[in-house]
RNA sequence: GCUCGAGUGGUGGAAUUGGUAGACACGUUGGACUUAAAAUCCAAUGACCAUUGCGGUCGUGCGGGUUCAAGUCCCGCCUCGAGUACCA
């Protein structure tokens, strides 16, 4: 008879929603603690096996945590602005906001069912206007701030402005667009408002300006580096294409460094560190400017190797570059254009996958080289990348194999610089100890000398300086759609301007069609009607822009990014109308102690929310510039697809062990219909797809085998298993924890069914052990040393596995512990009670409940959790092994407080040590106290 | 190509960080209970040899090395996974 879980997962998720039991305590003299998951998106699909993985092992550490007298923060909510809403929304025309509402009450539904100590009071979701008022008023914080580069940190603009009206540009180090002018004061307080307010532009956290995008077509929408894989969009996989665009623009990379930095405090996992590592990607060098003979004009380059200048041969530039142009010849105008329009047509992706071809076209012009004063060619190749550097490069063929090849392909000589070294075949590009040869004054020289040789002379010259180069670009911030928040931005003659912040919320309006416009605004250009809040709602009509007092507002709406690069925060104070969180709440609750979720967000999400807490640091709003202290990536929890085998052409379906020189394709079917010795039933596989019933099958031994492959989860491949399910048959305690002993947490693990009557079984077989004919049923009698030497031993193990996160191992030091309590028939109360607050944070639900029938009233959530006592732990015997040169031979049980000599002695003076020895002198004893001895004879 | 990470029974995975490899669970086999099944309980389960002995030999991807002792440390490979890619 199974334990009655269903009535007992009803009864305490009900008591914990009623009693509001996991709502943490502001202000409170206990310590905190925040645990934080990623929140999700809630999809239409709903949740399936794989979802709440993560959630449940932050349930299980905020629900130790609060045993532990911390007070926890656990909270939950949705980010629930997103483009599967918005697709929905064109094709149905059902508004996105009802979508996303339906599947939140589903994503809840399911989530409940699963027992998390959730404080629900503080939910929010991102699409909310009163959240998104405050992601629009952080907006126009970073609108307002420029980056003092001096001090290295952001500013509030003001600062800027007196800056320029007493100083002007000068003594100003400030991180801002390249091509920004240099002012005077005179000519700064001299510009008319419109004129200052472009020029401020070069220097805010946040600008409009035109710049090259990856624009989707297929979504209708612009998409930021990290949404583009392998130059296709990550979400539906569309072609993307570069266009000049004028969007909203965050200057991310001023704090480039900062980011890099900031990850050496925080525990978060090396590869995911690494991979925003590489995404920033530091390098050093040097920028070089070379003069373009007869013209005047400036080719600046930046290179990692400034000790090769002189085996510069020719240079390189993008097809973009803004030269080229200028500085093409009559002769060659020809092809450079339509190189230039060949490299424009292919798209990022043809351009990836023809790496292997060189292709490049000569300009005709030469450049100046700084320090030989010889002419080089100027070439134009589409390896050099206008978005990398400056967009064109110093070629130098015997030291980079790129440039070898480039040079090799068009007959361009190749110099060498380096002593003694061969270059026919390939560049030298290995740094290590070569000398430089062939360098006027860097001959004789190491690589590195050579480089800090070259950067001081070109410093000297003024033809160049050391530069610290990243690939970290800033971040594009419109989106052309309408499910997103507003930016809350109007234009007065084309100049933006912030609406006034006592009117935020600037609301999502109303549209017709979720599309673009007929003239090619974004969707929100359908609107005729906005809303903000003045005092009371008020209601802008779009007929009434004149501008003179009406103006137009900005069309474009922010990426999904931008509500989750703040939610952290919100949490600690919600409800705030006033503000986006509470200093006083801050200062408390501080940076997340624990964050978990995947490590698909690590150049997305984790890179844009760690930025956004650096702008709202510098500019006082938060205590700290990072938030997550610890962050860990839960695995994928993978499905075991199910196959079946058509005959290729026919409507023959094979069985799996028939495949063999068959000509078949694979068709998926689904799990359910599938048992644990991989039959197919087919009265269900009839059911499911009525054209089955025409087909022929090809049977095993009268059955119908499919084959089993793990795959991602998805509805597509039909491997979805769904917790309801899962909870319907067995109980959310036995979910919670078999999902954890599947394997590690940041593991993919493969979801296997069967596997789930393990935990199960244990879970019964912990309630019948203190039940008997269905009655509770306690001794009372002082529990055995054995006894209390197996639960001490447990406590020890499960509080230091949670501790090390290693929660599968945790599961198994239970079942040990149970199998050990039901061999000795112990149900002694002194044993359930500490081993009801230990598991609870696994299995709350059966917790609970036998809390309650030990007499102690509900909830056990804040009760202590129990600590081994090292008094039980004590051995008083202990089985050493005894070993000839490391081989086993017998071993010895010796009093635990035996000293190091007494076991060597022990061992010595066994009699079978002797046997052993049989004449072979000892040469050493090695003792180990607690472990080993082992004898080394020969 | 580069950068990380990982290779342990039929399977998922343990191993206090150099100290009896394979915990725990699934699966499999046998047994008990049952008219039968389910459920439950007990036993066996790395391989090979011996099982009329207690045992023995080999075993953590492959090849070397250090050590009394290596899954663990070092050197050289192989395979798989993840990320990234003309980054100057």
């Amino acid at each position: 008879m199974a334990y009655p879980f269903r009535s007992i997962e009803n009864k305490w998720q009900s008591f914990w929603a009623t009693n509001r039991t996991f709502s943490p305590n502001f202000p409170s003299t206990k310590p905190k603690y925040y645990v934080l998951d990623m929140f999700p998106y809630p999809s239409g699909a709903g949740l399936h096996v794989g979802h709440p993985l993560g959630y449940i092992a932050s349930d299980v550490v905020a629900r130790f945590k609060r045993h532990k007298g911390f007070n926890v923060l656990h909270p939950q909510g949705y980010d629930s602005f997103g483009l599967p809403a918005e697709q929905y929304a064109i094709q149905t025309g059902q508004h996105p906001a009802k979508t996303t509402e339906t599947n939140i009450n589903r994503y809840r539904e399911q989530l409940d069912r699963i027992g998390f100590s959730f404080d629900w009071s503080r939910e929010f979701r991102t699409s909310d206007p009163s959240y998104y008022r405050w992601t629009q008023w952080i907006f126009m914080q970073l609108f307002n701030a420029w980056y003092d580069a001096k001090v290295d940190q952001a500013k509030p603009i003001d600062e800027l402005i007196d800056h320029l009206s007493q100083h002007g540009s000068k003594n100003l180090d400030a991180d801002c667009d390249e091509n920004t002018p240099s002012l005077a004061a005179h000519q700064w307080n001299a510009l008319s408002n419109d004129e200052q307010q472009t020029h401020l532009l070069h220097y805010r956290m946040t600008y409009l300006a035109e710049s090259e995008v990856n624009w989707c077509p297929q979504l209708g929408t612009v998409l930021a580096n990290d949404e583009v894989v392998n130059g296709v969009s990550e979400r539906g996989g569309y072609a993307v294409e570069r266009k000049k665009m004028t969007q909203w623009i965050m200057r991310i990379s001023c704090y480039a460094e900062r980011l890099l930095k900031g990850l050496d405090g925080i525990d978060w996992p090396e590869p995911l560190k690494e991979m925003q590592r590489n995404w920033i990607g530091r390098s050093v060098g040097a920028t070089v400017r070379f003069q373009v003979s007869s013209h005047d004009a400036e080719i600046e380059v930046f290179t990692t190797r400034p000790d090769t200048l002189f085996g510069v041969t020719f240079m390189t530039l993008a097809p973009e570059h803004a030269l080229v142009d200028m500085i093409t010849t009559d002769e060659q105008r020809n092809m450079v254009n339509r190189y230039v329009e060949q490299s424009a047509n292919r798209s990022e992706r043809d351009r990836m996958s023809d790496v292997k071809n060189i292709t490049g076209v000569f300009t005709g012009a030469y450049a100046i080289h700084p320090l030989s004063g010889e002419k080089v060619p100027i070439w134009i190749g589409d390896y050099v990348l206008a978005g990398y550097g400056t967009g064109a490069v110093m070629a130098v063929p015997c030291g980079d194999q790129r440039d070898f090849e480039f040079a090799k392909h068009f007959d361009i000589p190749i110099t060498n610089i380096f002593a003694d070294l061969d270059i026919s075949n390939a560049a030298h590009v290995e740094k290590g100890e070569t000398r430089i040869a062939n360098s006027d004054f860097l001959n004789g020289l190491t690589v590195a000398e050579a480089t800090q040789t070259a950067i001081d002379y070109l410093e000297k010259i003024g033809s160049g300086k050391a530069k610290i180069q990243y690939r970290l670009r800033d971040a594009v911030f419109s989106r052309q759609r309408y499910w997103g928040e507003p930016i809350p931005v109007y234009f007065k003659n084309g100049i933006p301007h912030l609406i006034p912040e006592h009117c935020l919320p600037l609301t999502l309006p109303q549209v017709e069609k979720y599309l673009p416009t007929e003239t090619g605004d974004p969707p929100l250009g359908n609107a005729t009607e906005w809303a903000w809040h003045e005092a009371d709602e008020k209601v802008i009509s779009v007929d009434l822009i004149d501008n003179k007092e009406v103006f137009p507002l900005e069309l474009n709406t922010m990426p999904g990014w931008a509500g989750s690069s703040w939610y952290f925060n919100r949490y600690m104070d919600p409800k705030n109308q006033n503000e986006f969180v509470q200093k006083d709440k801050l200062d408390y609750w501080g940076m997340v102690d624990l964050y978990i979720g995947g490590s698909e967000h690590a150049t997305g999400h984790l890179l844009y929310s760690r930025f956004w807490q650096k702008v709202l640091f510098d500019l006082g709003y938060v205590p700290v510039d990072e938030y997550a202290q610890k962050l860990v990536n839960q695995g994928m929890i993978l499905g075991e697809s199910a196959f079946i085998y058509r005959k290729t052409g026919t409507q023959t379906y094979l069985s799996a062990g028939l495949i063999q020189g068959q000509n078949v394709e694979p068709i998926h079917v689904d799990v359910a219909y599938v048992d644990a010795n991989n039959v197919v039933s087919h009265e269900e596989l009839h059911n499911w797809r009525p054209e089955f019933g025409e087909a022929t099958f090809e049977l095993e031994d009268g059955q119908l085998i499919a084959k089993r492959e793990v795959e991602k989860m998805s509805k597509s491949k039909y491997n979805v298993v769904n917790p309801d399910d899962i909870c319907d048959q067995y109980g959310a305690d036995t979910l919670r924890m078999y999902e954890l002993f599947l394997g590690p947490i940041e593991q993919a693990k493969p979801w296997n069914t069967a596997g789930i009557s393990g935990v199960y079984g244990f879970l019964n077989k912990f309630w019948r052990l203190f039940h008997e004919n269905e009655q509770f049923s306690v001794s009372d009698q002082p529990p055995s040393s054995g006894m209390l030497k197996s639960l001490h031993a447990t406590i020890e193990k499960v509080t230091h596995d949670i501790d090390q996160f290693s929660l599968n191992t945790a599961v198994s030091a239970f079942m040990i512990c149970v199998n050990e309590l039901t061999a000795a028939k112990c149900n002694h109360r002194a044993i359930l009670k500490p081993l009801t607050v230990l598991l609870a944070p696994f299995a709350p639900h059966i917790c609970e409940e036998l809390w309650e029938k030990l007499g102690h009233t509900p909830s056990l959530s804040n009760e202590p959790y129990p600590i081994a006592d090292p008094m039980h732990l004590k051995e008083t015997q202990i089985t050493y092994p005894i070993s000839f040169n490391g081989k086993m031979r017998f071993t010895l049980d010796l009093d635990a407080e035996a000293t190091k000599d007494e076991i060597e002695q022990a061992a010595l003076a066994d009699e079978r040590t002797a046997q052993y020895l049989d004449g072979k002198t000892i040469r050493k004893v090695i003792v180990v106290p607690g472990k080993i001895v082992n004898i080394v004879c020969g």
